[in-house]
DNA sequence: CGGCATCCACACCGATACTG
DNA sequence: CAGTATCGGTGTGGATGCCG
């Protein structure tokens, strides 16, 4: 009860701390990549190339990027293969398979509402 | 049977199509503001204005440029009220609200792993 | 093969100002 | 109050080249 109690109300601070941390990762996560990738990654372990194969018009740049992001926030786990040439694999981790659950939702929701936002364009453009 | 068997796959072409706008509604919804608007929606109607207040951070021109898009996607309706001041109401579709199920999975799943990615950054920046 | 650095075009986004 | 237009700094993301 007495800790920290001299600035202002920690509770708030500490909320506020949580607020701003969760809207990083919100921005981190909801990008067409990161949810592209970890859809890719799915319950396999894919490398590099193959991530990049399966992606459609992901570029090297991007996958690494995005690759880097997701092991530092935890969602994919990336081992090395010490061996030549080079054999990188990621694969999901727990709270990435969590999120990939979430995310499956997002794909169905996206395929039964297609045609009504084809329909919903037209209608607009017009 | 016999429909459209001239141009090489029919079948094939329609699921290109399907893809390609899939892909497209994935980015448009994978954006940060896109998912905060809905999100600050929910079940109620707001004004602009209200919207504006209602996320933080969020620019005139932002909102206004989000709308549109999710508007033209059926996402969102737009009922003006032709009084002075102008009156403009936002609220979600059905598809909206469908839509904003699924975010609020990602809301929660962002609640529930935010120690464990707050740790796995610590230790990814040493 | 996978990763990093560099360069540069372009899209994004905020600020501002003007309309109905 | 809500919307549109314009301008300009900034960040994003593609292409390329070089390392281990």
């Amino acid at each position: 009860m007495v800790t920290k109690q001299f600035t202002g109300s920690p509770d708030e601070a500490d909320l506020r701390r949580a607020d701003s941390l969760a809207r990083e990762i919100f921005s981190d996560v909801a990008n067409k990549w990161a949810l592209l990738i970890i859809e890719a990654l799915g319950e396999q372990t894919l490398r590099f190339s193959e991530l990049r194969n399966e992606i459609e018009g992901i570029s090297h740049k991007m996958l690494t990027q995005n690759l880097r992001m997701l092991e530092r926030n935890g969602l994919v786990e990336r081992t090395v293969h010490p061996v030549v040439p080079p054999r990188v694999e990621y694969a999901l981790t727990e709270p990435g398979q969590a999120l990939r659950v979430t995310i499956d939702g997002l794909c169905d929701w996206t395929h039964r509402y297609l045609g009504h936002i084809e329909t919903s364009r037209h209608r607009f453009d017009a």
